[in-house]
DNA sequence: CGCACCGTACGACATTGTCGAACGGCATTC
DNA sequence: GAATGCCGTTCGACAATGTCGTACGGTGCG
């Protein structure tokens, strides 16, 4: 039976979408959007709700994702061994550069953040654990996209978020050469205007890059006057990349 | 078609374990723990792993969660309000009690955790945010129990975590006829030796109790010498849980 | 070498999910 | 206040769909 299975190929798309609605949906929105006759997606929405991975509001009858998806998808961390392993290594980079540290993958040509630890400095921060973010538009993810096997790249036109944002295709694939060289990438205002982040790639027993590791914080204070990145800070984060990876077993010695 | 849809629901028992299993299954590990035929399993997963819920080594050939789902899995907080509406709140209890905070929700006669604001003392602390506590015993649990409309009791016998932990069901009715009394619930040692938790309810304008926010620490800091909490703890805890219930629309004045 | 186990492929069968049509409830409209 | 639109939900016949016995190639162990 090569072939998926058509009931768990559309519940998925219904979570999909549930997940990237933002808000709760009715039978009918989803069914026009997946195009499947309203009894369709019902039944698929009852199964789910009873498996706690979608739930009913009472009044509106509208669905929205439910605790227990929540509960099993945290639990993928628990078997990341990229994140189990960084965790040591991002307290202390975080202590070291006094900024937010951030641990991520590729998923999708964007950059799962998996790991996140809050600049020491008790300000109120949010926890990015689990979101996307734009690979080309953010340190992490240059970093990623260069080492990535599969060019994850011209899927679609970049985004532009600010006007230092790199949409051209040329252009990027010139930054990810650099940062190859380099071994590290930078963001200087590419996805926040103000915010600059640095990051590293990690790397697996068989020399593959599984992640990247990198701050992110105020340009004032990871940049040097001409907007470059401080070099300490630079070391700092290149370092925690390489403990990470010789914990991983890429690097024997 | 009142029923669920059979795939759809084994494809949830197979996350399910995966989750819990904690490390990679096989197709026949996997297969024997449902009891059901190997390639039936194998579809399955064959088809979540083309929806990104699940992942393969390449090498050992099992299977684990994949990132998708802790994706769409961590979209579950978006959408939920209580916790959206509890971020502030919870960051001044911190501040106030310099013990770390938590917000949890009844699932499944446990308490799912889902805000995490860590202790504001640089210590290290691992996130707990998707974890789910026991629910008989730990503070936050205690409230949400007392409060339950169904009696999420009963289900199984109590296990014991220290030789603090309410074992006794007649006891626990007690205690939580006590916590619906008071308005708030302590754990003392009961679920952690030397550690206590408090917490009070969170309602919404139903007056329903839809969650329970609460502190958690070593004794010495949120015990006096009698083994009993230090009230400013508890008032802290109860203000926090009374200011989110009036956001919820709990309390018109 | 042979055995046991693994993950995977095939394909006949009937169980299973699909989806057009219809129902009752709720707002809104005229 | 009847009519209309939309909602989430149910029914049930049909056939598409997933199930699972059987079998294959690969790997590790004794």
């Amino acid at each position: 039976m090569p072939g998926p299975i058509q009931s768990i190929e559309r519940a998925a798309a219904v979570l999909r979408l549930l997940a990237s609605g933002a808000r709760r949906m009715g039978v009918g929105e989803l069914a026009r959007a997946l195009e499947l006759p309203k009894p369709t997606v019902h039944g698929i929405l009852r199964t789910l709700q009873l498996v706690g991975f979608v739930e009913q509001s009472p009044d509106t009858g509208k669905y929205q994702l439910g605790a227990a998806l929540f509960h099993i998808g945290s639990s993928y961390l628990d078997g990341n061994e990229l994140r189990t392993r960084a965790l040591n290594w991002s307290d202390s980079l975080a202590a070291r550069s006094m900024e937010s540290v951030r641990i991520g993958t590729l998923h999708e040509a964007q950059v799962l953040v998996v790991h996140h630890v809050f600049r020491p400095d008790n300000s109120r921060q949010v926890l990015e654990v689990g979101a996307l973010l734009p690979a080309h538009a953010c340190a992490m993810g240059k970093v990623l996209l260069a080492n990535d096997p599969v060019g994850h790249v011209d899927d679609e036109p970049l985004k532009a978020f600010t006007n230092a944002t790199i949409t051209d295709l040329d252009r990027l694939s010139d930054a990810l050469e650099q940062v190859r060289q380099r071994g590290w990438a930078s963001d200087v205002e590419e996805l926040v205007e103000g915010e600059v982040s640095l990051a590293a790639p990690i790397r697996d027993r068989r020399t593959v890059t599984v992640g990247a590791i990198g701050i992110s914080g105020p340009i004032e204070r990871l940049c040097d006057a001409d907007r470059q990145p401080r070099t300490e800070l630079v070391s700092y984060v290149r370092e925690a990349a390489r403990s990470i990876s010789r914990e991983l077993g890429a690097i024997p010695w």
